[in-house]
RNA sequence: GGCGGCGUAGCUCAGCUGGUUAGAGCAGCGGAAUCAUAAUCCGCGGGUCGUCGGUUCGAGUCCGACCGCCGCUACCA
């Protein structure tokens, strides 16, 4: 069983998650899932990044210590992610012992293996404490950093520790020409080439005067540069420096925001490769959702709320639409209308419809037992969903979301099609009971597949319709292999319930 | 400033190395059906493929310029 270990991208604590974090969460938990579906060992690391200077600054403002802040924070992303169902087997927090201990350790392991990659400099230049880091040229308008105009630039000038990024450029560049470090969507890829290509400069890793940070080794004056320390999160998790670290690394990929690309695809392959470490396999930079069109970033304030978001029709909903409708590769639009429209014509009309009417016949023509079927005639459904199930493993293999979510919706509106052309109700009065048992079974056989396609997507959804056959396996432990031939022949089927009801209907 | 991307039906988008009447989904309109959440199914899309030139027997599909968005990057007063 091949291991697959994955992370997203460990939040600041200065604020309550937005759509953005979680279409993140949500496309990292869907490739967990469908991993665990494929039959890997997955490990699926989430957490918190908690050392920055933001933190200080908010719990001032909260009037309680940063300790204490970041415990809120950690809490109240926790509690929103697991109301979006992540199905992550750990939750690190960079202020964690066993954070600062790994941090510790790969400073040592680099100093050990290339000393000269760490030295001492000078550094001057302006200081965003939004991003925490030194801003220059077009970063910089009216004095003020682009993606934090209300905070002041800091003029800085300290002695810090410093890694000899340039060393490791054609390595890394290398490794992803090669394939042997995947940065993808291609976009992405093509965006760090150049930028490696343009050359690298010798980074500031340490910052003075910052008590909030992990104390840099052998250096009492200065703490880990929080972006340093943030990176090595994904090895922390593993264990490193203890021995079996290597049963999950390297990661076998970081799901991140698009804007944060250089660290993930350059700095932190270098910091790797210093310290004699694999690089990570592949990097997914997924795109930003937006409002009508325009930036939605915490910062900036946001038009809509994630608690707004997952209350309008559930967290399964609210999935669905953003992989499927936002997506996982480039911007999407974030609207009302969009999310109506979605959740009507795909989940209630498609897929919830299939669900009752296909299973709603079988009470009604047989009693509440799925037929068996004799398997006498062509079959079109079963060749469909061959197809699709194959078409579905390709993208998702691939990280495509929503064209793993257009598959699984595809076979669904098969069904519906099916449904019209055999014309179960026709079979029925014409007592064509042979037929009528091979559309059913048929059908049963169709739905139960679709439970387990669209488990990665709307798990809470695809486990209610798994069960209504009462299976033998529970949803958890069913693979894709499976699905040639899912085991609901003979079996009593329950009563379906409306899947995703039209709040528009219930009111009128 | 440099590099790159985008601009195709009301909306979201497909259209690979140029070649029959430019496609899909959603919405809208008409019809069928009644197992089902008035759900489903069938039929209907004449859109200057951002603009203007060029190459070619032939261009959303290649080249140039321009317009409008957007991304990455640059020690630009």
């Amino acid at each position: 069983m091949p291991k697959f270990y994955l992370t997203t991208a460990i939040d600041y604590s200065n604020g309550d998650p937005h759509l953005g974090h979680a279409l993140e969460k949500i496309g990292a938990d869907c490739i967990a899932r469908y991993r665990r579906l494929r039959g890997d060992d997955v490990r699926f690391l989430m957490g918190m990044d908690e050392h920055s200077q933001s933190v200080i600054q908010a719990a001032a403002r909260a009037g309680v210590t940063p300790q204490a802040w970041v415990d809120r924070m950690a809490v109240s992303f926790a509690d929103y992610w697991r109301r979006l169902e992540c199905s992550n087997d750990d939750w690190i927090r960079t202020t964690e012992p066993r954070h600062a201990r790994a941090v510790t350790a790969l400073l040592g392991r680099i100093r050990a293996r290339h000393p000269d990659d760490l030295f001492e400099a000078e550094y001057e230049g302006l200081y965003c404490t939004g991003c925490e880091e030194f801003k220059t040229g077009a970063q910089i308008v009216n004095g003020h950093c682009i993606e934090h105009p209300t905070l002041d630039l800091i003029p800085t000038k300290e002695r810090n520790h410093f890694f000899r990024l340039s060393r490791y450029r054609d390595a890394v560049l290398d490794r992803i020409r090669s394939g042997a470090f995947a940065v993808e969507p291609e976009i992405r890829r093509n965006e760090v080439v150049r930028l490696l290509e343009a050359g690298l400069q010798d980074i500031s890793i340490s910052r003075q005067r910052q008590p909030w940070g992990i104390p840099f080794p052998d250096d009492a004056q200065q703490t880990v540069y929080v972006w340093f320390d943030a990176l090595i999160n994904y090895l922390s998790a593993t264990g490193f420096p203890d021995a079996g670290y290597e049963r999950l690394w390297p990661a076998d990929l970081h799901v991140i925001g698009k804007g944060i690309t250089r660290f993930h695809c350059v700095i932190w392959p270098a910091m790797l490769l210093a310290a004699e470490l694999a690089p990570p396999r592949a990097v997914w930079a997924h795109g930003y959702v937006q409002w009508s069109g325009a930036k939605m970033s915490k910062t900036a304030g946001t038009a809509v709320t994630l608690g707004e978001a997952i209350d309008h029709y559930g967290p399964d909903a609210l999935r669905y639409y953003l992989l499927r409708e936002v997506g996982f590769a480039n911007d999407g639009d974030f609207t009302w209308e969009r999310f109506d429209a979605r959740y009507e014509s795909d989940l209630a009309n498609t897929f919830g419809n299939l669900v009752k009417r296909s299973l709603d016949m079988i009470h009604s023509f047989r009693g509440g037992i799925v037929p068996r079927d004799p398997r006498t005639r062509a079959a079109p459904l079963e060749d469909a969903a061959r197809t699709a199930v194959a078409a579905y493993q390709r993208a998702m293999d691939g990280y495509e979301l929503e064209e793993g979510a257009a598959q699984w919706m595809d076979l669904a509106a098969r069904a519906n099609r099916y449904i019209q052309e055999t014309v179960p109700w026709e079979l029925r009065k014409a007592g064509k009971e042979t037929e009528l048992d091979a559309v059913l079974a048929g059908l049963a056989r169709t739905v139960a597949r679709l439970a387990v396609l669209c488990q990665p997507f709307i798990p809470a959804t695809a486990d209610a319709v798994w069960t209504l056959f009462g299976p033998p396996t529970p949803l958890a432990r069913v693979r894709l292999a499976d699905l040639g031939e899912p085991a609901v022949e003979g079996r009593p089927v329950a009563k379906p319930p409306i899947l995703f009801p039209k709040p528009r209907l219930a009111s009128a």
